[in-house]
DNA sequence: TTAATTTGCTAACGAACGTTAGGAACCAGT
DNA sequence: ACTGGTTCCTAACGTTCGTTAGCAAATTAA
């Protein structure tokens, strides 16, 4: 009954390590020699556990790929779901995984351009998949008149903008809920919701 | 081969090659020999015009920081106009500066971190400054109603964020001007201003 | 007990890094 | 003709980089 067993393996240690050092220097400016000196071993020894930097980085970007385009599905299996509602559960669900892991997130969001072909073309890919779905969103909510806005282009700019800059201001200890983010920034940037009242102008 | 007089001095070419390859791979991933490279020179030849790699990153950051600065004071020279009309104008002259030079400023915005103490700390508390200017003419456009939003911090937070996300997005070739793109920013984030009013160019 | 796996070390590799020294060509103004 | 500034070169400096090889201790599985 060991209770203080070590939930994580050391090669998750070094992800979550790497991740942390990635964020606050940059993936080019951590060296490998840091990276082991946060862990306590010598440099050298990291490669009993992985292939190469890169790889951290290459698991890092694409696992929390992998949650948004996951979330993104789980937002809008339902077809017959209005498109606003669509987008405020997927809204919901990127504000969980930004506030879930700040560290990953920020690495996915600034740190991606430092992959290597093919990785690199095959990130992009991904990122243009999943903008394209909200700008989709977005332009269905205000063509149905669930959403209002001037100009859709401009507001799912807007939206990624405020998403993008989460990871820089978001405290667990701060006073809005993840709910109450993705509620504010619907509300702020998109008119938000139908609750009865749709009426462009 | 030079058919066009060289109206930059050769520092200034090197500023401004500098700026672009920072943006486009990040200040530490930028090697003085790319650099040089880039320039047609060789390595070595780059330090008979400047001291060191950061203080290239040091003279691009600062040189942006003061644009900011000093729109900001002209936007707020006159005391009695209301708090919105400053605001509009402030954030008129800081899409402004995005503008002029997206390539530098996305350097102020995104490789300020390199710099070393005391640049860095006299850098952030610059940023602080700014930022705090801002969120207190949205409190005072709040408070005297001229200005309409749930929630003014996290108003501060979007704009900041939409602000910060222009240069990944803006083309100079676009269908928005700077005019239209502080309009658009204002309206959708703040309830737009009282009409009527004019800015100064 | 034995075998395999995990984990870490020391020492070093070749490459790339930022930077410097010292010299040479060019150009402007005197 | 001389001077001072600008520009660039080659060659190298000491350092740090990511990474590897080879070995050893500890832990786990059989």
């Amino acid at each position: 009954m060991e209770s203080t067993t070590p939930t994580l393996s050391r090669k998750a240690q070094i992800d979550q390590t790497a991740t942390a050092l990635f964020r606050q220097r940059g993936y080019a400016a951590t060296s490998m020699r840091e990276l082991a000196a946060a862990l306590g071993i010598e440099a050298g020894s990291i490669y009993s556990h992985i292939r190469s930097k890169e790889e951290l980085l290459h698991r890092i970007c694409f696992r929390v790929a992998d949650e948004f385009m996951a979330g993104l599905r789980t937002a809008t299996v339902d077809d017959l779901a209005p498109a606003a509602v669509h987008l405020r559960r997927a809204i919901d669900s990127h504000v969980r995984v930004l506030i879930r892991d700040t560290d990953a997130s920020a690495v996915f969001l600034h740190e991606w351009r430092h992959l290597s072909e093919p990785a690199l073309s095959e990130f992009v890919q991904l990122q243009r998949g999943y903008e394209a779905a909200f700008r989709d969103m977005i332009a269905r909510g205000v063509a149905d008149g669930a959403l209002r806005t001037p100009d859709p282009a401009f507001a799912t700019l807007t939206l990624f903008a405020s998403l993008t800059w989460l990871p820089n201001w978001y405290r667990p200890d701060g006073k809005l809920n993840p709910d109450q983010i993705a509620e504010r920034l619907t509300d702020q940037l998109l008119g938000g919701l139908a609750t009865g009242d749709h009426l462009p102008t």
